[in-house]
DNA sequence: TTGTACGCGTTATCAT
DNA sequence: ATGATAACGCGTACAA
């Protein structure tokens, strides 16, 4: 391999100074600079990451918690990050952790070799798990869920206020039997985004109807298509639903069209986040918008703060509301 | 920070042994190896990944290169490819480079820096670049793709086959007149499933008609959309469409639904790959299945055997058909 | 089975 | 503006 030192002897001056030419320090003559620059390509050096951290104390990567990456929403918010990441020299690497054994091996990989400078969360659960451990130092933030403890600081939308707006809207258009289909796993999110629903029934003065709320085990279409059934089966069933998650509109959907009924005149679907899925579908999905990309950007933003020392606020980011066809 | 150093100093012995415990190497007394961990988790000791790079000359991280990260097909391929990487302590750096200047990044930070041991490309064009570039030493293995120069081992299907045996089963179907929508570009998998279709109509004695095989631009279904639209107002429109991606079946089925016609009655879409997406459309579609997860796998696994010096000889996996209600 | 000592390729400090 | 040199933290011959 060929070194500094190598680049150095050809040139004919020190590994200070060719250490001084690959980090554009201003000191270098113009001169030096150029006879250092032909040696490095006559002998096709490449600096070495490793030894380059080693010296530095820093890795210039960062890890992203993310829970299922077949869902584009993350994919979005991923490339948001990798932008604003990219700008600063920073790799970001990858790391899903849906399933308990891929969990276990994220968090070992982060703690265990100092592979990274920080840690960014997409996913609830590892982000509760992130307040509760010992992280040494390294700077984290969450992005999509706040940490119940306030030590990482997150970027989000207003969840609640999104839901309610949701609702509200559905108000707007005369619906007054309004069914939820929530996700269950206690991520504050979905608390949230009921409470979003409640707000808006309370001032339209209806009253909670608990039996109008479905809960369900993960984000997957099929789940909610049976929750809508069940919805759909009640005495006086829903004119209208609000889901957490396009995925879970869809699954709504299906199972209006399912019944024969027809979407909106028979039932209204609101859906959550506003993915590409959402504006192919027949009928097309009125639904939240999250800026994921922005989201993504800000949090990357956000952690690059942190590790230059300061210490930086959560932020809210804006939503808002897509009417297409669904409702 | 704690290094080997420390916990020898604590342990009694020296940082050789302490080494020796890090990489389980047999020849510890297992009292000496005792010692040595309760040190380790006394003082919360932490290998120095980048310390550890700069002595073997392994950085254990490999670069995968992906077109469109929002497409699961991709994130797939990717499971597999982290599945087995985990498998022997590797971790996957992700890089997205459909943009020109994502792609030169990529690039640029694959062979700048030492900082992978291997790279993984699942993208057409990086594949062709990395063909054509000095890799100085690096592995590299293609996903989904083979490279022109045949350098850098591959695993996929057998793209023509595949495209024959979907092609074929529309002509038992019944089907004289069928179109398709390739995708442009000089991908080599989109020349041959183009002869893939050829030898299925060559079969069956059907002669060409170049105005049935209609190029879009790029993998997004409202191209596929338009393409449809423009096959369907031919003077004897195709009766059924195989296209080369599920994405681009979504758009045809769009278009045909739009045009008050019904699948597959009045037309049949074949689709490629069997995403979710396949499944969830309304009619599901019948589309070319790829063992997605295990061609992920298989490429890091023919990666790995190439950092051991062995030398890979490319493989192709097994396609099926899966037969929905689009045809 | 364990210890000694050096090398890995940078950066950073202190001189000059 | 540039040079000499000591870290940085681990692996590994070679010895013992």
């Amino acid at each position: 391999v060929v070194a500094t030192v190598d680049v150095a002897r050809l040139a004919g001056v020190s590994t200070a100074t060719v250490s001084r030419v690959l980090n554009d320090h201003p000191s270098v003559r113009p001169e030096t600079r150029v006879k250092v620059e032909q040696a490095m390509r006559a002998l096709g050096f490449r600096v070495s990451a490793a030894a380059r951290s080693l010296a530095t104390a820093e890795t210039k990567l960062v890890l992203a918690l993310i829970p299922d990456l077949s869902r584009s929403f993350f994919a979005d918010i991923f490339r948001g990050i990798a932008t604003a990441a990219h700008e600063h020299s920073y790799e970001v690497l990858l790391c899903e952790t849906n399933s308990d054994r891929a969990h276990e091996r994220a968090f070992t990989s982060l703690l265990d070799a100092r592979r990274y400078d920080g840690v960014i969360s997409m996913s609830p659960m590892d982000t509760q798990r992130l307040a509760n451990v010992d992280l040494r130092g390294m700077s984290a933030v969450a992005c999509l869920e706040s940490a119940p403890d306030a030590r990482i600081p997150h970027v989000s939308i207003d969840d609640q206020r999104a839901a309610k707006d949701a609702v509200l809207y559905l108000l707007s258009k005369g619906h007054r039997r309004i069914g939820m289909i929530n996700v269950g796993g206690g991520a504050l999110y979905s608390a949230l985004r009921h409470d979003g629903y409640r707000d808006a029934l309370r001032e339209a003065g209806i009253p909670e109807r608990p039996d109008y709320v479905e809960f369900v085990d993960a984000i997957e279409y099929p789940l909610a298509e049976l929750a809508t059934r069940r919805l759909l089966a009640l005495d006086a069933p829903p004119t209208a639903i609000f889901t957490v998650s396009d995925l879970l509109a869809i699954g709504a959907l299906k199972a209006a069209l399912g019944a024969g009924l027809r979407v909106p005149e028979n039932l209204a679907v609101v859906g959550f986040d506003d993915v590409s899925l959402a504006a192919l579908f027949e009928p097309a999905l009125t639904t939240v918008a999250q800026p994921r990309h922005a989201m993504g950007e800000q949090a990357m933003r956000m952690l690059l703060r942190q590790l230059q020392g300061e210490s930086t606020p959560s932020i809210t980011l804006p939503h808002s509301l897509v009417v297409r066809r669904s409702a």
